[in-house]
DNA sequence: CGTCAGTTTTTCCGATCGGTCAAACCTGCC
DNA sequence: GGCAGGTTTGACCGATCGGAAAAACTGACG
């Protein structure tokens, strides 16, 4: 049952990395191929093991989706507590805004297996959908009111302010060979992300608060 | 070689009906599944006729693919086409984003289709992403920078723009399952959907015009 | 040394995939 | 009726899928 410590912290692999890096391998793979498109194999070959290695550690291939997605969820909660209700509605949907800008370019893996799960009708996170999610809106939505009623920023719904801003900042995750594309096939350096991500905040912000203060005058690239 | 008249336009089926009724449920079935989560039996079931029967109407599962992303991006280019370059900047951008807006909500699949392609990789439209979208953005894109020296929109990058109303707008189709979800398990009823189009149009306008004149007070629901 | 729990790997299995084939089936025309 | 062209279909094929089984291997410990 317990551990012994000698061979875990060995140089090729223990445990824990083992596992790590089999997650890594579904994570990339769930993210291009999508979870049917998957093969277990495949997943094994990536993570540098025989497919009925990869058994030993997890029972199914949709135990392992199941795992994959649970850590996507975990870092859309971490950016999401970012949102703070009791600062100003700029200095907030700000901060927001960066967070989720900067999830979609340190984990795209994770925002692509999210959009394909939603896509395909949400089998696995319609429970994480219909209480986690509704409720933070629910919780969020109030704040965005409650701003409204401030008039720190005009009158809208909060909930499609949401859709816009997770919308724009999956974005660049989700279309990422896309964006790619258009920028002469090279994907964005530091610097056109940064340029981005200004411009993103600051045409939200102009678009919903009342009185922006960032006047920059100019931003691209 | 020639169709005889007099069985073509019959009751049941005539070959164009058939083959548009086997395109209709490729796309639902692709926009699902994706293409490897594709089986032809599903697509021919869905279709209403026997696998062996579809493959008589379509060599392979690939070449139904390309057939029914041809009709995705034709849609897609019809939508673009509604940028009028020589309008004014609001008027302009307020009919493209609701041109996309419409189509979202007209033809969600494709966008799904168009969102999965993407994320694999493009295997089936990189020359499409390198050619005619490129060559779109830099010409809209230049009609951008006009109306920023013209002083009707504020000083930004017109790719990042289009990506901000593309993101938002196909948003409606790609996550309209999260967005029911959100919605209390409903989808949107052609009343909230106006509403959020309008908001949409609004946020961006104000986001990027200098002085945009639809200044609506209240919109919500 | 032998034991034993944990791990790795080869082999195999039934199901399902995309696609083929040939027989059966229309239906208009002679 | 019978021929001919296009159409429909069940049966079938090799490949590959997710997964099971069991043998072989490993290193710690008595």
């Amino acid at each position: 049952m317990s551990l012994r410590k000698s061979r875990v912290d060995r140089q090729p692999a223990g445990r824990a990395d083992l596992e790590d890096s089999i997650l890594k391998a579904a994570e990339a793979e769930f993210a291009e191929k999508g979870f049917e498109g998957s093969t277990t194999s495949a997943i094994a070959a990536r993570a540098g093991l025989p497919k009925a290695n990869l058994h030993y550690y997890v029972a199914t291939k949709e135990a392992l989706y199941r795992r994959v997605v649970e850590g996507v969820l975990a870092a859309w909660l971490d950016a999401a507590r970012s949102f703070d209700e009791s600062a100003s509605a700029e200095a907030a949907l700000k901060r927001y805004i960066e967070g989720k800008m900067d999830l979609a370019r340190e984990r795209p893996l994770g925002s692509r297996i999210f959009a394909r799960e939603v896509m395909r009708g949400a089998p696995v996170i319609q429970d994480f959908l219909d209480t986690t999610l509704t409720g933070w809106v629910r919780q969020r939505g109030a704040a965005v009111e409650r701003w409204i009623a401030d008039g720190q920023i005009r009158p809208l719904d909060p909930k499609i302010l949401f859709f816009m801003i997770w919308a724009t900042t999956q974005h660049y995750a989700d279309f990422a060979h896309q964006i790619a594309a258009l920028n002469g096939g090279e994907g964005l350096d530091d610097a056109a992300f940064a340029a981005a991500k200004r411009q993103v905040v600051e045409t939200l912000l102009r678009g919903v608060v009342v009185t922006p203060t960032g006047d920059r005058s100019s931003d691209p690239t």
